[in-house]
DNA sequence: GCCAGTCATAGCATTTCCTGATGAGTCTCT
DNA sequence: AGAGACTCATCAGGAAATGCTATGACTGGC
């Protein structure tokens, strides 16, 4: 025989309770099978815990100095089960997130709302970065979950739409343009154009609906932040080309919107994870919360 | 499904090895049973502690934290265990032994030299005392182990003959009845008499030989000590009736010592214990050396 | 001396656990 | 590309453990 919980707990509680059938009784246990688990237990360390007599039990000097230490060991397992059940519940855990800023600013904050609300102890370290460091982060285990976009399929990480980002016209104000209520890359491309800087995705995604057109973009400002981007738009020094889920473009009241109807200029904003890697209670809630509040986001037009 | 030690050390050893296989064998279990004890703990905890593939396992986030956890958890309850088995084992724990005086100075020393040589590690936290006093420290838990004397068989305590005590005559150098090979109360009667104070267990003992023998005890000096009662001897004051078992007899070269063969005259050194309490097995070795050695005792005569 | 209370024991049923065989998926080496 | 090695999952059957009910043995009090 070895050492088995069953046995400890009985013994713990026989020493509570200074009784086997109490304790038997207790732990939802016959008199008979409490009996033999202490005698088991007896058997196991070679050693007396217990004095029996016709009257009752009294523990022996051993049983009491062995209750203390294995009591304080159980209480211990306990606590750290209860800890373990605790993060399975959801209701606590860390997630380390890695978000493309422009969804940080936007989306992000109503879902951290959200999942504050549900599970207030989960605790999420958010850390904002671009399409291609998102990947990244993930891939190094520095993220568990990512929201962010994917040139391709990737064998590492699985991906799932959260939403679809487009890319609008992003028009100062009474611009000649605002008449219409769309723009096609054919109207945009004789304009001066604002765009973000190469190699950033949403200037990636650009080009590459320009070239579907069969046209070529030449933008006459890059910016490599959105508030400069939308900065140079309202002093009138060109038409921005710009992800519709930017902040600064839903706070900036006298800019004018328009969309540009190609399905080209549409982005997948995933949730990214890594595959052969499950998620962790925690980063599953915020999976879900995440999931449930982007369809209630603003659509422009 | 209840929490097992076995998921425990399965999933420590899982942990240790970083694989199901590997962790099978070290534990003696085909790999089935611990895939099994893993999955029935996931089950438990409902958290996924490892990320299965084709390839092998990896912990997972929660793993790795539960995992340290329950190692030092582990570790403790193995520390514990070990330590009751080394006590079970007799090689160590500590005894809290009773004695007299007179024992204390001459068999136990003996003893407790060979008990050190076979378990080194057993401490004898040794208390000295008059038979009385022995007696009450057992029954009030104060000792666990006694030696001393009864009055009759105490309800209480278990008893068992060490060794017999007798009381000799002492007669200081050059002392008439020197030549007498040996001696009766009849014939000590006539003589002024040195012996322990009223009360004491020796005093007692003397008494009642004496009345056997029709004779009234009438000492002629009284002493506490037997290092008090050996020099009055020795300067010649009187003859002593004191335990032959006492160290300064022994040690006091110059002074005769003549038996007095008269049953009554002995008194029975006891191993005591408490009744209904059983004995601790460091307490058990200490009496088992106990029996051993004290046949060995020098003969007085 | 009987009754109440306590623990121990025995026989039987149930649950748990393990093993061995087998399957499925992945990686490596040829 | 295919064979082989490796890893974990699943399944079926049997062994071990655990538990329950019934009963016994002993003690202390009325």
């Amino acid at each position: 025989m070895s050492l088995s919980l069953r046995q400890l707990r009985a013994f713990a509680m026989a020493m509570e309770t200074g009784s086997f059938g109490r304790a038997a009784a207790r732990l939802h246990l016959s008199q008979p099978a409490l009996t033999v688990q202490i005698r088991t237990l007896e058997e196991t360390l070679g050693l007396t815990l217990f004095d029996r007599s016709a009257r009752g039990v009294r523990p022996t000097e051993a049983g009491r100095t062995l209750a203390q230490s294995f009591a304080r060991i159980l209480e211990e397992l306990d606590q750290v089960v209860a800890g373990a059940r605790e993060q399975a519940a959801r209701r606590s855990g860390t997630v380390h997130l890695a978000v493309l800023p422009s969804v940080a600013a936007t989306v992000l904050p109503v879902a951290l709302a959200r999942l504050r609300q549900a599970h207030p102890a989960i605790r999420v370290l958010v850390r904002d970065a671009v399409a291609r460091r998102v990947s990244e982060m993930l891939k190094a285990g520095e993220a568990e979950l990512g929201i962010g976009t994917l040139p391709g399929p990737d064998p590492e990480l699985t991906a799932e739409t959260l939403f679809e980002d487009e890319l609008v016209a992003v028009l100062p104000p009474g611009h000649a343009l605002a008449r219409r209520k769309k723009l096609t890359p054919a109207i945009l491309a004789a304009e001066p154009l604002v765009l973000t800087e190469p190699g950033s995705s949403v200037r990636q995604l650009a080009e590459r609906a320009f070239a579907e057109a069969g046209l070529v973009l030449r933008p006459a400002y890059e910016a490599t932040y959105m508030s400069t981007a939308v900065a140079l738009v309202r002093a009138g020094l060109g038409v921005g080309v710009l992800p519709a889920t930017a902040l600064d473009l839903q706070l900036a009241p006298l800019l004018e919107l328009r969309p540009i109807p190609v399905p080209s200029m549409r982005r997948h904003i995933l949730l990214l994870a890594r595959r052969n890697s499950s998620l962790s209670p925690a980063a599953e809630a915020l999976a879900e919360v995440l999931r449930a509040t982007v369809v209630v986001m603003p659509k422009v037009g």
